[in-house]
DNA sequence: AGCACGCCGACT
DNA sequence: GTCGGCGTGCTC
């Protein structure tokens, strides 16, 4: 008799767990962490059993009689480890999203919905049988020992080894010497890409101490979260592969998150060259595989197959079970923050993981976040220090040029277009940082003024000219160009700004011998491409590296000695509390790419504001000088690290529907003493994918106060008509 | 998110 | 008089 029934988080925006009963077949399969299909209304979906639960015993009957079945039990394993469930739970209450969609983000796309599972690659595997046979044919015995050799062996070792075994294999099979099976097979991403071993180099003292201390911290199982602080190209890669030895030799496993993988194959690499040959298998988590490798990944690491996973954001919540140590490399940057639906920040998850599996968590960064290194001033972070570069190598010069007196040429000063000739004459690679992508921001009529905008988006269309396309950045909106401008019919349409594509194209004709490429999401976008312009780039084939901020991440390019940063104002006037931190830790990465070679880097800076004192601190290469002046106007103002923000978005298509119930919003929660409410202001994007958006930010000096105030969010849907929706942005990155 | 129920406009 | 618009509400 049946006397437990399963709670289900349905993949679907549903507020609670359901109840079901158990199926009558796969019943004993039903455990946390099992994919089930469950009955939803007139429908099915996909739940996670998150528990089983007994009836309460009087009456049972009645509480049965109530609850639907489970229609099928679709794992036969728990894709997610119980303690990885229970981590997810704590993220998607902290971020006060529903379980059921905190799961869906959390598991590989594909195991969402009903159909579509990637398909389980099946490989036939041989194994001998009976080697005692003696065989005629050489070819048969060769092949008869190569598997007895190496079983079991799968067809493409055979294939490899031999020209066309397949015959001779079916012979064997009548024979009765091997006998075939269907095998789980794995899609390798790392299939064609050899990687030869390397030799741990000998760490300077910095590093010594850097990897005792984090080493020390594993003994202890305890959760010990480090700041690694070191300056580009102090060795922070080699303390981890250091550490992550010492939790490999414990029979752990590592986990290493990275900003965006896809950018850094240089660091797989390594890892792999480390560790690969010691038998260690490295999995990658990242936005670049296709469904079915993820899927196989996934399995591979919930099947105990892999020791360290490399990932992005979303490998946070890989399912390890024997978690050793969790990395987080470049922890500042912004892209550890999911910007829509489950806004979760992964290092500050991958800091709760850590917390909750009682494993050491490293968070390195050359530019630490305020919010790490406030952490670290209040100790609960240990800061470990890399305070010099490898080889004793200097810091580039940073030098500022002042586009208010400069004379210009296609957006570059005179004193850059020298500098790149200079390096174009002595043959040394140049980047050119300009984080605008396209060929131009928009196309303007001359005429009328009139200039094409997103009808979705609050913006202007930019031009990309070698695609022939208006487009978008916001949504998908995408449209052919006109000869003739719509509203005067005029024939004076032309580019006005400058994007990279533009940039690229007026560098080559001012530069007409150089090699000169361009790296952003554009030139990018197809499968190898960004590995292809790493290689060019690497084998001294491109002379200037023109691209957006997606050059100055994890790329370690020798040869480059001159980094020019066109718009460092960009980012400094960004409508956001955190322009300041991003700019600085953007150029200092960018600067951090100049002069790793033996001649010593120079980077210049244009800007209008030169007197800015995050630029001053960039030219100084001071980190500490940067902290000091910002995090006092931070706690003047509340902000974080010393306040905690919570930011609610209010969108919908009717604007006054919009703009009211916001408002409402607004003055509901006015009533609390602890919070502060700002707003409702209209988002800096007012209008986006064709809804309106107007925000209100919530501004606490405790997590608990905003707390409070979230736990009351369910009631507010009384104040919303279904047709606008609220979102919910715990600790946002950017109030766009 | 789906999916159905329900209450107001332009059609045979 | 209906067909169907999408606003509203529920899903064990």
């Amino acid at each position: 008799m049946e006397t437990y029934y399963a709670e289900v988080a349905v993949l679907a925006p549903l507020p609670r767990t359901l109840s079901y009963r158990l199926p009558d077949k796969d019943g004993e399969r039903v455990a946390p962490g099992i994919r089930v299909k469950v009955p939803l209304g007139r429908r099915s979906a996909v739940g996670v059993v998150v528990a089983l639960k007994p009836f309460a015993v009087d009456d049972e009957a009645v509480q049965r009689e109530r609850l639907k079945a489970i229609d099928a039990v679709l794992d036969e394993m728990p894709l997610l480890p119980e303690r990885l469930l229970e981590f997810i739970e704590r993220a998607s209450r902290y971020y006060v999203h529903p379980l059921g969609l905190a799961l869906k983000t959390a598991l590989p796309a594909g195991l969402s919905s009903l159909k579509g599972a990637p398909k389980i690659r099946q490989t036939r595997v041989y194994r001998a049988t009976d080697s005692s046979v003696n065989l005629r044919g050489t070819l048969q015995q060769q092949i008869l020992s190569f598997i007895v050799q190496h079983q079991p062996v799968d067809l493409t070792q055979l294939r490899d080894q031999f020209t066309s075994p397949y015959p001779v294999l079916k012979r064997l099979e009548e024979l009765g010497v091997i006998c075939c099976d269907e095998q789980e097979s794995l899609r390798d991403p790392f299939v064609g890409c050899q990687v030869t071993a390397d030799q741990p180099p000998t760490l300077n003292e910095a590093q010594q101490s850097a990897v005792h201390s984090i080493a020390e911290g594993l003994d202890g199982g305890d959760f010990k979260p480090f700041l690694l602080h070191g300056i580009t190209g102090s060795g922070k890669t080699e303390v981890y592969l250091h550490s992550i030895a010492a939790v490999l030799a414990a029979d752990k496993q590592a986990l290493v998150l990275v900003p965006e993988i896809a950018l850094t194959p240089q660091l797989v690499a390594r890892f792999r060259a480390r560790f690969e040959q010691q038998g260690q298998r490295i999995g990658v988590l990242h936005s670049g595989l296709s469904a079915a490798e993820r899927y196989d990944m996934w399995r591979a690491i919930v099947r105990d197959e892999v020791t360290i996973v490399i990932g992005a954001r979303s490998a946070v919540f890989a399912p390890l079970t024997r978690l050793g140590m969790i990395v987080v490399d470049e922890e500042h940057d912004d892209s550890y923050k999911q910007g829509e639906g489950f806004r979760y920040q992964g290092r500050d998850m991958a800091l709760l993981r850590g917390q909750m599996e009682q494993v050491p968590v490293v968070l390195g960064s050359a530019t630490p976040s305020l919010t790490s290194y406030r952490r670290m001033q209040q100790g609960a972070l240990s800061e470990v220090s890399l305070p010099t570069r490898i080889g004793d190598r200097t810091l580039p010069e940073v030098r500022l040029i002042d586009m208010r007196e400069a004379e210009v040429e296609h957006g570059l000063s005179q004193e850059l277009i020298e500098a790149l000739q200079l390096r174009l004459e002595r043959g040394e690679q140049s980047l050119l940082l300009l984080n605008r992508r396209g060929f131009s921001p928009y196309l303007l009529c001359r005429d009328c003024g009139a200039s094409f905008r997103c009808p979705n988006c609050d913006i202007t269309l930019t031009w990309h000219r070698q695609a022939g396309a208006l487009r978008c950045h916001y949504c998908d909106y995408v449209e052919p160009p006109q000869e003739l401008c719509p509203r005067c019919g005029g024939a004076a349409i032309e580019p006005e700004g400058m994007g990279t594509e533009r940039l690229a194209a007026e560098l080559q004709e001012r530069f007409p011998e150089a090699r000169i490429a361009r790296m952003d999401r554009d030139s990018t976008a197809a499968k190898g491409a960004q590995q292809q312009l790493v290689s060019r780039m690497e084998a001294g084939e491109v002379d200037i590296l023109v691209g957006t901020q997606m050059i100055a991440k994890g790329h370690d390019f020798g040869a480059v000695t001159l980094v020019g940063i066109l718009d460092a104002d960009a980012a400094l006037n960004f409508p956001d509390f955190r322009a300041a931190e991003r700019s600085f830790s953007l150029l200092a990465q960018v600067a951090g790419r100049a002069g790793r070679g033996d001649v010593r880097g120079e980077v210049l800076v244009q800007t209008y504001a030169p007197d800015s004192p995050v630029l001053e601190c960039a030219v100084t290469h001071d980190y500490k000088h940067f902290v000091e002046l910002e995090l006092p106007m931070r706690q003047l103002l509340v902000y974080p690290p010393y306040g905690y923000l919570v930011n609610l978005v209010v969108s919908g298509l009717d604007r006054p529907a919009v703009e009211g119930c916001a408002r409402r919003l607004a003055e509901r929660l006015m009533a609390a003493q602890d919070v502060e409410v700002l707003g409702p202001a209209p988002c800096p994007l007012f209008r986006l994918r064709n809804r309106y958006r107007v925000q209100i930010l919530l501004k606490a000096s405790t997590r608990a106060a905003l707390r409070h105030m979230l736990n009351e969010s369910p009631q507010w849907r009384s104040i919303f008509p279904a047709t606008v929706s609220l979102a919910i942005d715990v600790d946002p990155a950017d109030m766009m």
